[in-house]
DNA sequence: AGTTTGTATGACTAAATACGCATATAGTAA
DNA sequence: TTACTATATGCGTATTTAGTCATACAAACT
């Protein structure tokens, strides 16, 4: 390894800065009820009121979550009189969990391979 | 909580397991430690010293983290006399940190553009 | 002014979890 | 056997967070 080494530096790449914001990233889409909004938001903007209804959670539960989303820039949001409506604003959203959901179908069927019922 | 019997039917598409397991997957990327354990695997497998020498944390965490990452099928596991290795099983995991990195980035320079230094 | 409706938020509880310490386990060597 | 090393794990603590209740806030009414 290298000769002037002599402290405990620790090699670090990504700093712990950017690795805290991905992380943080992927902690919002570690909440089932967070990636049903997300789901329920596929055809399009909806308001509180109808997510609420939609996932059968409390009021008050969705605006966070809903809030949480918006902050992590998942989804946006849009006042229109009483109502707030939010919508998808990064479409990328969609393609980590086609990717997660690949590896879990991969992960399952060699699972079934092994265990075959 | 106390059991509702007649609860309203929900318009329910993902199944509440396969939600909780996608969930789950997110989660165990939304800690920055196993981030960075994921980066440091990208050369190679690696045994438990060098990783916990690698990122300066406790042992007994980086076990953890390692078995964490383990279950979720992100990393394997090879015995070799007192060394364990764990090297990258689902390369599927960098397309994730990759997405998210290019939305943070996105959203960043958007911020810049509003809040110019 | 007051009322009603839709959404956000303070306060609290319960559950999850990251971390450290100490110890257990597994493998090697004498 | 004993001793030593590398890794895993039981336990306690501190922090985080999802959920609920009640209430505050915001906007559109009368």
């Amino acid at each position: 390894m290298s000769s002037n080494d002599n402290e405990i530096k620790v090699k670090r790449t990504l700093s712990d800065e950017a690795l805290e914001l991905v992380a943080r990233r992927f902690g919002v889409l570690s909440e089932p009820m967070r990636l049903r909004l997300l789901h329920h938001l596929l055809d399009g903007e909806k308001n509180v009121t109808a997510l609420v209804e939609a996932t059968g959670a409390g009021q008050a539960n969705i605006s966070r979550h809903l809030q949480n989303l918006a902050q992590a820039g998942f989804v946006s949001r849009r006042r229109d009189g009483l109502q707030v409506y939010y919508s998808i604003a990064d479409e990328e959203v969609f393609k980590l969990c086609d990717i997660v959901c690949g590896s879990l179908e991969k992960q399952l069927s060699a699972q079934s391979k092994v265990f075959p019922r």
